[in-house]
DNA sequence: ACTGGCACTCGCTACAGTCGAGTGCCAGCA
DNA sequence: TGCTGGCACTCGACTGTAGCGAGTGCCAGT
């Protein structure tokens, strides 16, 4: 049973109305606003077969129609192209990511530019170290029995730990020690140096094994394992456009996700740089999210991504302009990226 | 004219209940619950008399009473001594603070107890730069004519900047220059560098003299006059506990204000470790934090404060039990870092 | 100085009535 | 067959009224 194309066109004038006015839109207002060229009576013969189809549904009895969740998709996926972002917005975007001095600090600027253009909660996940390689590492005494461990990875990013050694090591040992680790990891990346990490160890002279052993430990629970992932948010008070009447009423479902981070980095730190995903409302696997809908996208220098960034809103939400926008945002950071 | 011990008590009971129930609180329910030991009418003179001055308001003529923002602020100067921890308090402090890896771990986990303990938002600065000395200063060459600037300070705060070179450099001067650097500047506070960074400009030997320049304009800058402060935030989603009753109905000036790290950074940045500062609604400069509180301490290593924490909440909030937390947090966490 | 009593205020809730946007359906027309 | 105008119907939103009750202020009495 499909849908002609006066329906989709009655679907879309639905989706955007509403997206527009917030409103329940009814067939009178519909035909008013765009040029459908029947009468009410026809839209509403129509509004009926979609709103049988699960694409519409009506708040009350007498109420207008309102897009659900399989709507909105549809919407997405068929009747709506890409917006081009205005000039204002390319320039917005440019002026904002310039003069970024350091990884944070692009990192930073990108969640706001993003939460700003958009007005909704922007999030952007650092770089991940799993899909950076080692450009250094380095080995700094705090004392005869601390180092710290300061690794910089490609991306820019900057990670350091404390290590305890089990015993006092001289300097000349940490110079060893720094020598030995770079020349085996540098150009490695994190996520394939597990193997590396265990041969350093093997392979040492006696007298460093311990420190060594101690080190590669830190390495790979730290470094490797652990929630090495981190994601920065911008853009929580955009929650509270449009009153209430979005979330159904409660943002805190919506808050407590965010602070997640765990859910977070599920949400958006999977897709490639080409692709963006959008997830509406009941799509989306985490409970908390269920009112909301996420538009997200990889970024990373040349095509391969190494993380993840996009933006969180309510079901009812611009979703052309939205795309667009976090794919352009996107777009720059990787050539920002790539410059360094 | 002064209130008598009787309306004192009067006073604190109101704070009390009203904090407990968040319902305006009338005579009776006070004479119940409280062993005043007079009547009903008794207690409204008093009543009468508070409102008079200003401690207590009446939503509605019909209504009990509540609160003013001044009658907070007598309550904790001199209405309430501070609750001491229960154990099981105690315990999940130490509990969420042992196992921190490194300094950020340490605000992380500091501020998601803070959060958890109080049931508010959380905020902890990150140690101040300004505050801290160097311990390390490290360059990593990244490519001929950029390198890795790499601060470590005492405090454990690692920061780092990508430094453009004039000209390229080769490896031993990035040597010699790493020396110098580290000759000059370990062991300094931050906010006495500047001096010191200029002096080793004009010191050093003329082919060292473009990078060095460089180097000195970055740490400068971008790591002292810059806005080099952190804050971590969490609980937000603790704002929308008790409805939209406390925040006047509407969220949004708060989240605001807790996105604006200058802001936050004035509101916490400024405490000794000794002392613990209230801050009750109007008393807030902030306009959008007219309708919160803050409750706000310094913490560092022994009795120097190397940054501030607190929390945010409805001015209807624990006080006593708030700043026992607050101060608690921020003593161990003094502790922690004298660790290392 | 405190208390019991009493009249009064006023927000809250329930209920009834009206209004109007929007619908579904149907007969008629191209 | 598909579109249209007309019409009865539904139901949420709003308005006005009435009763309830928590809480007050005041006053006379102890």
């Amino acid at each position: 049973m499909g849908l002609d194309d006066r329906k989709l066109a009655v679907l879309r004038a639905i989706v955007e109305d509403y997206v527009a006015t917030q409103e329940p839109v009814g067939s009178k207002a519909l035909v008013e606003r765009h040029q459908l060229g029947v009468s009410p009576a026809t839209v509403r013969n129509d509004m009926a077969v979609l709103e049988e189809e699960g694409y519409i549904r009506q708040p009350h009895t007498s109420a207008g129609r309102v897009p659900t969740d399989r709507g909105y998709r549809l919407f997405v996926d068929r009747l709506s192209r890409v917006k081009p972002l205005s000039p204002a917005e390319r320039r917005a975007i440019e002026r904002f990511l310039v003069g970024a001095v350091d990884l944070d600090d692009v990192v930073h600027r990108t969640v706001r530019l993003l939460a700003q253009l958009t007005r909704q909660v922007a999030v952007v996940q650092y770089p991940s170290l799993a899909r950076s390689s080692v450009r250094h590492l380095e080995l700094v005494p705090i004392s005869t029995t601390r180092l710290m461990l300061v690794m910089i990875a490609d991306t820019g990013r900057v990670e350091q730990r404390l290590v305890e050694l089990p015993a006092p090591i001289p300097a000349d040992d940490v110079t060893d020690l720094r020598r030995l680790v770079n020349e085996k990891l540098v150009g490695t990346r994190l996520s394939e140096t597990p193997p590396l990490v265990q041969a350093l160890v093997e392979e040492s002279v006696p007298h460093l094994r311990p420190a060594m052993t101690t080190l590669s430990t830190v390495l790979l629970e730290t470094l490797i394992e652990r929630h090495e992932e981190r994601i920065a948010l911008a853009g929580t008070a955009n929650l509270t456009r449009g009153g209430l009447l979005d979330f159904q009423g409660s943002l805190r479902p919506i808050l407590e996700a965010l602070e997640e981070e765990v859910v977070m980095l599920k949400l958006i730190g999977e897709a490639e740089p080409s692709t963006t995903r959008v997830l509406i409302g009941d799509e989306n696997e985490i409970d908390n999210l269920r009112a909301a809908s996420v538009v997200s996208t990889g970024y990373g220098p040349g095509t391969t991504s190494v993380g993840g960034l996009g933006v969180l809103g309510p079901t009812r939400m611009d979703y052309p302009g939205t795309i667009a926008t976090v794919r352009a945002v996107a777009r720059y950071v990787g050539e920002l990226l790539a410059q360094n």
